[in-house]
DNA sequence: TATTGTTATACTCTATAACTATA
DNA sequence: TATAGTTATAGAGTATAACAATA
């Protein structure tokens, strides 16, 4: 394969994979009564509470706007907390609810599983060479995004 | 690293690279007057005219509804034909026009200088041994589906 | 002035489903 | 009955932009 048509035809491949694995984990978000942009937020707050909107929504790649209105039905669905920061009153820091803590406990499990199986045809190995690949195209899209 | 994290930490940075890269390839196709689903159409065609609105619609994981909406806007833009099939009245079969094709040999020089800047951080090697990764990621998704 | 969050609006992508013409 | 395509409708995700409150 030339060198051009190899570059074409993982980045299509990484696209169409991506796009099917989305659907996957739309799914198993589904099955527990959840969007995957809610999962999204659940995952991102289990791994640092006390974030701002702001501070989801770029995290997440989205805007303030959209961040603004998923939290909102997270909120009247018990799933998190939105506290006012006592030092900036403009901005609220998210905190997961014990019923957030507990959504997320029981999709983990059906979250791995389909990481696993999707994954299934890679040594753990390979698995840790994707994941460094794809670091450092995620590299490259920061060098693009810093030039634009 | 444990097994588990190594697995998801692959899928997440997969998808959020996939995001980021599906902005980026729809921001050149922009600057060419399309959007990223008429690109894919026109890819789509170079690689084999004469496919059905539903081969197009399995190949590029949509409904029929979609392809039949995107094509009909391609085809007022002059950009592809829809020939009755002589032996299934039913049937459209796609080909692009002579506009069509200078579109995509336009679009072309782009996409490749996009797909090269993305994947710098590799080497030729290892462009193929991502895609080669990604296509075994795609069989699994191939079992998940037939599966369900 | 700049930033956090809110709200309204609109556009794209996608799915479902009812419909027609044909096989 | 089943399939190719059409059309209408609806939902999710996203962006832009004007706005209020606060820094």
């Amino acid at each position: 394969m030339p060198d051009g048509a190899r570059g074409a035809a993982a980045m299509l491949t990484l696209m169409r994979v991506a796009t099917r694995s989305t659907r996957v984990m739309a799914a198993v978000a589904e099955r527990h009564g959840l969007t995957l942009a809610q999962v999204e937020v659940l995952l991102c707050l289990h791994g640092g509470e006390g974030v701002t909107q702001q501070d989801l929504a770029e995290r997440l790649l989205v805007t303030k706007g959209n961040v603004c209105v998923t939290v909102q039905r997270m909120e009247a669905a018990g799933l998190l907390d939105r506290r006012p920061d006592p030092l900036d009153q403009r901005a609220h820091r998210l905190f997961l609810t014990e019923a957030g803590r507990r959504q997320l406990a029981g999709i983990r499990p059906d979250h791995r599983v389909a990481h696993e199986r999707l994954l299934k045809g890679l040594s753990g190995e390979e698995q840790g060479a994707l994941y460094r690949m794809l670091v450092r195209v995620e590299q490259a899209l920061d060098d693009l995004e810093q030039e634009a």
